[in-house]
DNA sequence: TCGAATTTAATGTGATCACAAACTTTCAAT
DNA sequence: ATTGAAAGTTTGTGATCACATTAAATTCGA
């Protein structure tokens, strides 16, 4: 319940599913902490500090630390200090680059192997990202958009880009939420329902565009926010 | 020295440089095994097997498991027992198609950033790749050319790729083997040299076309090889 | 002789501990 | 008051151990 000593980090807590070990759910509960921007980049972390904040021993930390770091999540100092990465904008436009290059193709692979149950699925997505957008909920809009995402590449059961993507995810983490948050609420779910129509239609074009739009549409907002810069290699 | 008992492993010994921790030593000879194929696909993995087969405790092992489990060098079964995964000819086309999509990309985005030191660094490694044909040392042409690969892409210092691009050589591990052994020797060279003359025009197009054809070199040479069907999915 | 149940061995997990490196604080000398 | 070293604290690392789970071996029954 204390914070830790060095730093005073507050962390979204997360229920620990019974079928899981410690180790994942350290691992998912740092993780979904950095997906959602919940720790600001510059913070140093240590691994007693977090074991004490979440009551357990400083081992499954030290695995996931570990595991974040070769996903470019956190940074091991050469002091051996992990902190979260500071972003910089060429960093920033490097990983845009990389969304839509990787997401594109992942999402004309996973065409073919479309079946109406993804389908249903996906729309069920898209419908709750609806529900989150009316309670104005930027922690599920951020899940269940990455969510539909996922969901739609890995219908290719074949797929080995899927984790590439999330450890894009995770290194752009923080400005996802500022994106979702900011962003003009109908364009996530016209560009969703352009590639749902896309995907009906078998229409491999029309589907790279619209996951192309659609990650444009989050740089675009991201750029549009007052003072983005703010958060670009200043310290916290 | 003594193998393991479940699994009478061979393991390609590496010195340990005395800036590195166990950690370190570990996770880089247990990769560079993986890199050139010295660990069969299929083959079980225990973390006391390799700790003793080492010498170290099986702590460094767990954590250096863990990590090359979230590069995909490693498979983690639901029984939690550990295997080198088994190749599919779906799993290698997609490996295949994301390196030339991610390498390319790479390349590219390394051409505005490479000075004359970068060609001659470049220059030098393809100079130890010919020594290497000559002594027919199939382990230094392996990681060689993943060096020079490495290199050129490096130039760029805000380059994101890179681990993405080593993730799915670990993946291909087994067969890089295979292909550098089996591989036409003048190739590699030529399509080296067509990559550092479009690096000296600052030629894009000719860069992705000399990074590209490299690839399919490698590909066309593993497809090449009389019975290399055996090694997709079946055990070994 | 073959198969199922029980016993035995092996394995991954997670906590505790000792140690070395790095950082912080303290205190004295200039 | 400022700088320097030294003592103390914090941190990451790696080994050892106890425990629960799973695979393997053995035994018993048909």
């Amino acid at each position: 319940m204390q914070a830790s000593k060095s730093t005073n980090l507050e962390l979204l807590m997360l229920e620990r599913a019974a079928s899981q070990n410690t180790n994942q759910w350290v691992y998912q509960l740092l993780r979904t902490n950095l997906l959602c921007g919940k720790v600001q980049p510059g913070l140093p972390l240590t691994i007693r500090g977090v074991a004490e904040a979440l009551g357990v021993s400083p081992m499954p930390v030290r695995e996931a630390f570990h595991r974040l770091a070769c996903e470019g999540a956190v940074e091991v100092k050469n002091n051996r200090r992990v902190i979260v990465p500071i972003m910089t904008a060429e960093k920033f436009s490097e990983l845009c680059d990389l969304r839509i290059l990787l997401e594109t193709h992942a999402a004309q692979s996973a065409l073919p192997y479309i079946r109406d149950p993804d389908i249903v699925s996906l729309e069920l997505i898209d419908g709750k990202i609806d529900e989150a957008v009316q309670e104005g909920n930027v922690e599920n809009m951020s899940l269940l958009n990455q969510d539909f995402h996922r969901t739609l590449y890995s219908a290719n059961p074949f797929q080995i880009v899927v984790p590439l993507i999330e450890s894009l995810w995770l290194q752009l983490g923080p400005f996802s939420r500022i994106a979702i948050s900011k962003l003009e609420k109908i364009y996530i779910v016209d560009r969703h329902v352009e590639a749902i129509a896309a995907l009906k239609q078998q229409n491999s074009f029309a589907l790279r565009r619209a996951i192309e739009a659609d990650i444009r549409d989050g740089i675009a907002s991201i750029n549009s926010v007052e003072g983005i810069h703010n958060y670009f290699e200043g310290v916290a």
